[in-house]
DNA sequence: ATGAAAGCGCTAACAT
DNA sequence: ATGTTAGCGCTTTCAT
């Protein structure tokens, strides 16, 4: 039966509708993929530490970005967390046909999904993580060297002199990437790095608190610092309010990505706004034009944030 | 040929298995679930205003929750954002074979979905909205009554009698159902309602902001305010704050949910908190035990908040 | 124990 | 234009 509508007469095609809804019929959208090769399925994988969305607001707005573009392109998603971290476990549940492609959210230098990618067809692409080139895996994140150089150029323009950073986790590529931007612009401007202020080691606010305090407990202090990212900024500015301090009078501090939240702590946030949502979107475009012309296609896709001024820092006094 | 592993040597399971992978060989999920009828894979269903989870930390939550049982139960995810809200499209997608069942998450009043349900057998479960009985569908949602209550007894105990309430959104159910929780509780104590300090229209940040807006152009002033939710709370926090009002000096102010970010602004916001990772995960379990037994189940689960106690809250001057 | 065949619900290519 | 059939990749049933 040819299945044109534009061939039958307008009541026609109405009749069988709505006889095929009385008769409760659902076409079966398995049965359709599995003849076509193709689901109209995109995966978004991530880590098993990153699945809490609630914590990881660069993670929710990949998400939101990734899902504005698949309704755009009538597409749909299934979501993915690596349970036990079981590389076959994962593997099968990409790699089974349930879908054309798959996004993965800040895989950790040392993912699996990494090796599973040199063993399969399907078109993957990586957001917030930069993978090493020879993977082929098409990369999508935020400028980190520009950022940060925004940042630290920013205190320094404000007249600070004595820096300190706040790291992201040890495992995760971007945030040595923000570490060594922080590095090269002190570098360039010929001041010196004191290693007893770059601390912390994670991207949530707890690990800026405790990365904040290290600093804090060392004999001279800085006047301004750096964080890894928004939610480290919060954590710091808690800890130099529990220390005492004032922000932004005593210290300053400066934030990255603009997370919704960072104009609502106090003192706002001084931070390096990132188009997070435009990334996700971006990255699924990306998938999808892959999945469509049946080209893997790799490169990275920097995207460049800008500065955002608010009330977490002034000039040293 | 016998597909149980233990009928055959190890060594024999071993060298097939390093075989298949050799090959490449992944089985096909659609097909496999094709012919059980039986997917292992739920679907999460949001309305398109909810669908932003940087600005929703209630479907965020819930998602954690619902992800946590999933992984456990070995059940997959398919997030379904309702694009064009067409009724007809959205049925497509959740009844067209690819889940076992859905949690559709905050369903608003007038929702396509609940008509929808009276047209399938799929189990499902609403997460966030009470939904009227005779539909049959199974309910989980913080217990409103109870936590306003609390909320706004606390008020009553620090001293206040001039209390005011900012709402969430018209057309979601709960949101009703807190405004008149508050209304109650002011009627047993005998304390009068002030029509106009009763204002806000949305759970989000900006609608609490004009919400209090609206009530600190009143006349006359309460002295503590009960807001929906976190979201509203901290927008009616920002909005006394411009006003010139010192919270908790001023006003004191409440909130509902405890989403992360209510602890981290300035002042901590005294709110109820509400376990919604709980929800969500209760949820997926209901809706799981309803695939795997096969019966349909309705009724209402209510979670009962506690109150936390932070910094926006103090004796009225 | 092992292999062949039927069929899940659909689409595409075929024959009428 | 219409109807028939083969087959997607798997599981289950049935015959050997």
């Amino acid at each position: 039966m040819s299945n044109k509508l534009e061939l039958h007469s307008p009541e026609t095609v109405q009749r069988v509708l709505s006889v095929a809804q009385q008769l409760g019929y659902r076409p079966n959208r398995l049965a359709r993929s599995l003849v076509a090769k193709c689901t109209h399925t995109i995966g978004v994988v991530m880590e098993p530490t990153h699945t809490v969305f609630t914590r990881n607001p660069y993670a929710s707005a990949v998400l939101d970005g990734v899902l504005e573009c698949l309704m755009e392109r009538h597409y749909h998603l299934k979501l993915v967390t690596m349970a036990e971290a079981q590389p076959r476990t994962l593997w099968m549940q990409i790699d089974d046909g349930s879908m054309d492609g798959a996004i993965v959210i800040c895989p950790l230098d040392d993912s699996p999904l990494l090796e599973w990618y040199a063993h399969t067809s399907l078109p993957c692409v990586s957001v917030g993580s930069l993978v090493p080139a020879e993977r082929g895996i098409y990369c999508v994140d935020s400028d980190s060297e520009h950022g940060i150089r925004l940042a630290t150029e920013h205190l320094l323009e404000l007249g600070h002199r004595k820096l300190g950073f706040v790291r992201g986790p040890e495992n995760q590529f971007s945030a040595y990437q923000r570490e060594q931007a922080f590095r090269a612009v002190l570098k360039t401007y010929e001041i010196p790095v004191v290693e007893g202020w770059i601390q912390g080691d994670g991207y949530e606010i707890e690990s800026g608190y405790h990365g904040m305090q290290a600093i804090l407990a060392q004999p001279s202090l800085p006047t301004g610092v750096v964080a890894s990212n928004d939610l480290v900024a919060m954590g710091a500015l808690r800890a130099c309010l529990d220390h005492g301090l004032s922000v932004p009078e005593d210290v300053s501090i400066v934030g990255y990505d603009d997370f919704p939240g960072a104009s609502v702590v106090n003192p706002p946030l001084t931070t390096v706004r990132n188009d997070i949502h435009g990334i996700g979107h971006h990255a699924a475009e990306v998938l999808i034009e892959q999945i469509e012309t049946g080209t893997l296609r790799s490169g990275v896709r920097l995207f460049a944030g800008e500065m955002v001024v608010r009330g977490s820092t002034a000039p040293p006094k």
